[in-house]
DNA sequence: AAGCCGGGGTG
DNA sequence: CACCCAGGCTT
């Protein structure tokens, strides 16, 4: 029983799609590229010499830096024979500015791999793609997929991150056994009849409509198939660990203020952390910094507004609808609340807002009805957490 | 699993 | 400045 729960909570399904679905989102997602796809040197061609030698310029490189070296490395050296032979140091010329330069090292490795044991040509198939020097699953899986048609998905960070706002993935990103689940869902997902096509087109939607920086999606033509979309929780997507890893979790409370002086705040709900208890509406920052960033300031009317509602934003900001205006102070210095089992660093937000607030609570109670506005002098009348109390004390400082 | 490799772009 | 980018290798 214990071994069946826990089994049912680490395989979470995402994928629960039609085969109707699928094959729309095959096909909106092909015409699309057919239309829109960017037109790049590379996608002209099927030789597998040409895409693998893209696809190690592209490793952690901008396409708009690799065009030119890319034009180059085909003219100077147009076969995987001429790359077995040539100088390593012209090679090294030629590289000269792209940066890791171990990479263009194991593909000269890789050449004299592949004149040895394939007659120079280069091998079709992922098996063997694999054994290659530098050739690991992302870029054996592109070369599979966009010269020889085989049906397998290119996993790279543009991928992981549309498929994780397609679906809502929490697996963090940045920790290779989540692969597997990204996996099982492209698996599902590439068209067999264009996988290469299905990769590129994917890629595009990653690098010009689904971007890291895209924190609220644009109305773009797969958000039928997009349940961060649908959920306005793109920005929380993909879930990746902050590379400073911290045993404590940071929290932003928002002291919003109207005209009359009055508090905005909410009551905590079944399962919350201090259920039932009143606080300064308050967002986690998982993904973001506790700093003056924008995105950090915007987060709570991004996880609590629709986006309709907001029409227009500035360094420090924010317009809703009907001209209503709301302008954002700097970050207090965090405070620092200690559970039983976690530790939370929390810093205060000053907001100001125009007139009374009903037009910012009216939008608030499309989601959640447990916001509402507090007299000061009415607060005995809440119940707070000490949490709140030090907040409210740090005020008054 | 974590550290390393490198240069450029972006907010 | 911090973070990101069509990752893979070594430890």
């Amino acid at each position: 029983m214990q071994r069946n729960e826990r089994l049912l909570s680490i395989n979470k399904q995402y994928f629960n799609w039609s085969d109707q679905q699928v094959n729309d989102f095959r096909r909106k997602l092909l015409n699309w590229y057919d239309q829109e796809g960017r037109d790049l040197p590379w996608r002209r061609t099927k030789d597998p010499y040409k895409i693998w030698v893209s696809e190690i310029m592209l490793q952690q490189t901008q396409v708009s830096t690799v065009i030119p070296y890319y034009e180059r490395f085909i003219e100077q050296i147009p076969t995987i024979k001429d790359l077995a032979v040539y100088p390593t140091e012209d090679l090294l010329n030629l590289w000269q500015g792209l940066g890791y330069y171990s990479r263009v090292r194991n593909m000269q490795i890789a050449a004299q791999q592949i004149v040895e044991l394939y007659e120079g040509q280069m091998p079709n198939n992922m098996k063997e793609l694999l054994t290659l020097k530098g050739i690991g699953p992302y870029t054996a899986a592109a070369i599979a997929s966009m010269a020889y048609n085989i049906a397998e998905p290119a996993i790279d960070g543009n991928l992981m991150r549309v498929t994780a706002r397609l679906f809502e993935i929490e697996e963090d990103i940045s920790q290779p056994k989540s692969r597997k689940i990204f996996k099982d869902i492209l698996d599902r997902l590439i068209d067999p009849d264009r996988p290469g096509d299905f990769n590129q087109a994917l890629m595009d939607v990653g690098a010009t409509i689904m971007t890291p920086s895209a924190h609220r999606p644009e109305n773009h033509f797969l958000k039928e198939f997009d349940q961060s979309y649908q959920n306005h929780t793109s920005h929380l997507y993909p879930v990746k660990k902050k590379k400073t890893k911290q045993l404590q979790q940071e929290w932003l409370a928002y002291q919003i203020q109207n005209n009359r002086g009055h508090y905005l705040m909410r009551q905590h709900q079944v399962g919350e952390l201090l259920e039932g208890l009143w606080h300064y509406p308050l967002v986690q920052l998982d993904l973001l910094a506790l700093n003056n960033s924008k995105e950090t300031k915007e987060a709570f009317f991004y996880t609590y507004l629709d986006e309709e509602s907001i029409v227009a934003e500035e360094d420090a900001i924010i317009k809703l609808k009907n001209n209503f205006e709301i302008t954002m102070k700097e970050l207090s210095t965090p405070i620092q609340h200690i559970f039983s089992h976690r530790k939370w660093q929390v810093a205060v937000l000053p907001v100001r807002i125009e007139g009374s607030g009903q037009e910012l609570l009216d939008y608030l109670q499309i989601n959640d009805s447990s916001f509402t506005w507090v007299d000061p002098l009415s607060l005995g009348d809440y119940a707070l957490s000490k949490l709140q109390i030090k907040l409210f004390d740090r005020l008054s400082e």
